[in-house]
DNA sequence: ACACTGACTGTAAGCGCTTTCATTATACAG
DNA sequence: CTGTATAATGAAAGCGCTTACAGTCAGTGT
């Protein structure tokens, strides 16, 4: 590694020796620390602004036991949902100094953990695992273990999904709530063949089927296992399972991603439906391709925002020890977005 | 900082004594460098194992003047080219081992050079840099001296915009090309007053305005100021704007995100004129919004994917030292993908 | 004049690892 | 056996910083 010019990168003994102290004196002004005299501390600023001195991360790590980063995991940053969530958690820690490592672990269980564990390594001060994680059954091994482990190392947060253990708080939508809620305000507008599509069986999306069979259970209208299915969050590939699949008849169709939606809405162009009037839609989410979609789409939003800015306080009070209580479990709440792919009352 | 348990984490020390090695030996079979007898380096992989030992990455820092990270700087990742961009080349690199500290800077000049500043603060390998950055005029004080400035001390990369100076390697789009392409297809096609419809005025964006430009101006064809609309980056915005401004009459709309073309789209449908009968309408960057789209809409793709193999590539053998000769600038290809918003002959 | 503060400053011992260099063990030709 | 090249190992000196602890020194009360 070639540096710039001869003269070899400034350490605390040079500033020193230029501003005729020690380096203790230094460091104590570098921090903040200790007593210096107003006198001292001047001169000894004066200097490190004049070579443009900047401390030794790694030493510094090294003496302080961190070097204020955090790090985030999540399967994909290509999302709207994972890129705008960190986006904002992002956002709020660098203004409070900490940085954030990202890494991408994919959706499988090995992956994630090793990636989880390539995190750990570098020393980070807390890991931010957002979305996606399985509800602790079916694929692979008991898929929360690696975190509890990673908990006894680092306090761990995430973003929508649960899981218990010690020295792990999260943060989750209230994701049953809003479909159940959707899934009543159309029944209420007089639908009755309600077909509930997602993509996954993620925590998320097991939350929002639940949802929707209380909902259906506590109304005793029809809506059973053969109206549930699972598709690929792709517009095209739900407008033709749409048209293939034999499915119920259903007159309205409630789904776990804004894309699944859409792919609905074409469907019913592609037959000639007229939405809403044949046919009810709503997605999930509220991304922008919700205004994109013609008639524009009806979306639950989740206010990331407040999500990520409150996980972020949560955060940083934990490392900065100002946190008092912290529950192990905050439940944010969602906003129904009704725009022209459903008619309610 | 509450450690989990009693024991602190075990050190290099811990385990040469548990092996019955020095510490030399330990960092030995650690780094794989230098010679170790078969023997010696199963035992000590053995206690490793057994303790699940993890060497301290901030001491490894300050030995090897690298923790293996490299800084990755975008105005915003909450933005489909951006976040792409990341997910492909923090993929490319976590696979050889390198990590990546995210920092989104906003679009402000002193934000970008403060975060820059963090970004080196903290000695990571390399720098990138992706999209937005302005071409060196216009906003605040000249746009690019703190990168070049961060050049002297790591290599910088960047994506999508193009600026000269030791140490630094672009990547670009095609962004002249891909648009005076677009413009003569819908020259040849029988359009004959086009609106150019962007949103910045970045780097890529004016390579896209030229490539306008200069089809114009070979054929001839009008389009002059009053066919070049600057607007924001927002469906109804834009739907709302063409109805509203009072421009000269059009028949083609060639915009600089899909973001403004489906804005062109629902001005259309709210007009009641038929795409591309009567008007034709191009995207840009070919999100899956285009396809959310109705009409689904013709867009240009500039392959993110290669051109972050691409970078991410050269970034490795920079830092491997296995690069051989390293061309400043690359220009990479796109495609024009013709969907049902226009139709070429 | 003296002990006694208390504010400031310096000395030096780490932090956990890498790496040079010297040393010891091993092998193999003569 | 001996000499010598070679492989394996260890001792110790950093890397650049933080910080406990031990001064130093002027100011204070007596």
């Amino acid at each position: 590694m070639d540096k710039a010019s001869g003269s070899e990168q400034a350490n605390i003994y040079d500033i020193a020796r230029m501003a005729g102290v020690s380096i203790a004196t230094v460091s104590r002004v570098l921090n903040n620390s200790g007593k210096v005299s107003e006198k001292t501390r001047r001169k000894v600023e004066e200097i490190i602004r004049e070579i443009d001195y900047t401390p030794n991360a790694f030493a510094q790590g090294l003496g302080l036991n961190t070097m204020h980063t955090i790090g985030i995991l999540v399967p994909t940053i290509a999302d709207t949902y994972m890129s705008s969530a960190v986006s904002y958690v992002e956002g709020f820690l660098a203004r409070e100094g900490y940085h954030c490592l990202l890494s991408c672990s994919g959706f499988l269980y090995e992956e994630k953990k090793l990636q989880t564990e390539m995190l750990l390594s570098k020393h980070i001060d807390a890991l931010l695992l957002i979305g996606s994680t399985y509800a602790g059954r079916g694929e692979g091994p008991h898929e929360t273990d690696y975190i509890r482990e990673a908990a006894q190392k680092v306090p761990v947060f995430t973003i929508n999904f649960n899981i218990e253990g010690e020295n792990i708080y999260c943060t989750v939508c209230d994701d049953r709530s809003a479909v159940y809620d959707m899934t009543m305000r159309m029944i209420a507008a007089g639908r009755e063949k309600i077909l509930f599509m997602t993509d996954s069986k993620s925590y998320s999306a097991t939350k929002k089927l639940q949802g929707y069979l209380d909902a259906v259970k506590e109304t005793r209208f029809p809506g059973g296992e053969d109206r549930i299915v699972y598709v690929k969050n792709d517009i095209a590939f739900v407008r033709d399972f749409l048209r293939e699949a034999d499915l119920p008849p259903f007159d309205a169709v409630i789904s776990t991603e804004d894309g699944i939606a859409i792919g609905a809405v074409k469907y019913a162009a592609a037959e000639g439906l007229r939405v809403p009037e044949d046919l009810f839609i709503s997605g999930y989410n509220n991304y922008p391709i919700a205004l994109a979609c013609e008639p524009e789409l009806t979306s639950i939003d989740n206010h990331m925002d407040q999500i990520c800015r409150h996980t972020a306080d949560r955060i940083l009070a934990r490392l900065k020890g100002t946190d008092q209580y912290m529950p192990h479990k905050v439940v944010a709440p969602y906003s129904i977005i009704e725009r022209k792919t459903t008619a309610f009352r």
